[in-house]
DNA sequence: GATAAGATCATCT
DNA sequence: GATGATCTTATCA
């Protein structure tokens, strides 16, 4: 099957056409012998010192480091005392900006004896993670009928389990988390841009179009 | 179906 | 000491 790693290169771009193109790229994520293949359906784009929505808007700090580096990193924060939030850093180094990515369509693993599923409108059965320390807290086994695309961040963080032991990891080389192209093209008319989620604070930057997101057909 | 409240902590003031 | 790129549960209608 044609899977191609994204290179720096994709990352070091503006961060709107980057938060654009992830749409139906995979993300990856290897944990031991286990793999999850999710293909990116919502991202949200946070644009430079500039966007009063991103945390680098207020100077550097320990935590928005990894922003201000390198493209093709990971940017991973807690939110609410309970949820990550999984980034990529985007644009060349010294502007700092990131692209959210808010929702996935999990992909059945080759071989797998388990039906494909999804994150957005259908949680996962809990049996793809067997040997997982992780914790499935309230997760019943199958279909939650939710809305597509309102699964949200944090869920998909929980499930992928990525955490702040992944932030700042390099993408690009990493063997535990990365994104592939695997060859799906995307209509502009499957994406729909709206304001994005819970930046009331942002002034004028609140209602900019920078939140993503694939239609599924 | 809609809305509200509660959980819970790194980060910044 | 206040806040938030969230999600679940409870309590309405």
């Amino acid at each position: 099957m044609f899977a191609q790693k994204l290179s720096r290169s994709f990352f070091n771009r503006p961060t709107l056409r980057v938060a654009r193109d992830l749409l139906g790229k995979f993300l990856v994520r290897k944990i031991g012998r286990k793999v999850i293949i999710a293909m990116i359906t919502e991202t949200e784009a946070y644009c430079g010192p500039n966007d009063l929505a991103s945390h680098a808007s207020r100077g550097r700090t320990a935590r928005t480091e990894v922003m201000f580096g390198p493209p093709g990193h990971a940017y991973v924060y807690l939110i609410y005392g309970m949820y990550h939030c999984l980034n990529v850093v985007t644009e060349r180094e010294g502007c700092p900006a990131a692209v959210l990515i808010r929702s996935c369509e999990l992909k059945q693993q080759p071989n797998s004896k388990f039906p494909a599923y999804r994150i957005g409108r259908q949680l996962t059965n809990s049996r793809q993670f067997p040997n997982s320390k992780f914790q499935f807290r309230n997760l019943k086994p199958i279909t939650y009928n939710l809305k597509p695309n309102s699964s949200g961040p944090g869920k998909l963080c929980r499930h992928l389990q990525v955490d702040r032991s992944l932030n700042k990891e390099d993408l690009i080389i990493s063997r535990r988390l990365w994104f592939e192209d695997r060859g799906v093209q995307i209509k502009p008319g499957q994406i729909k841009r709206v304001p994005r989620v819970g930046v009331d604070y942002a002034g004028k930057y609140k209602n900019k179009l920078w939140r993503l997101v694939l239609k599924l057909v």
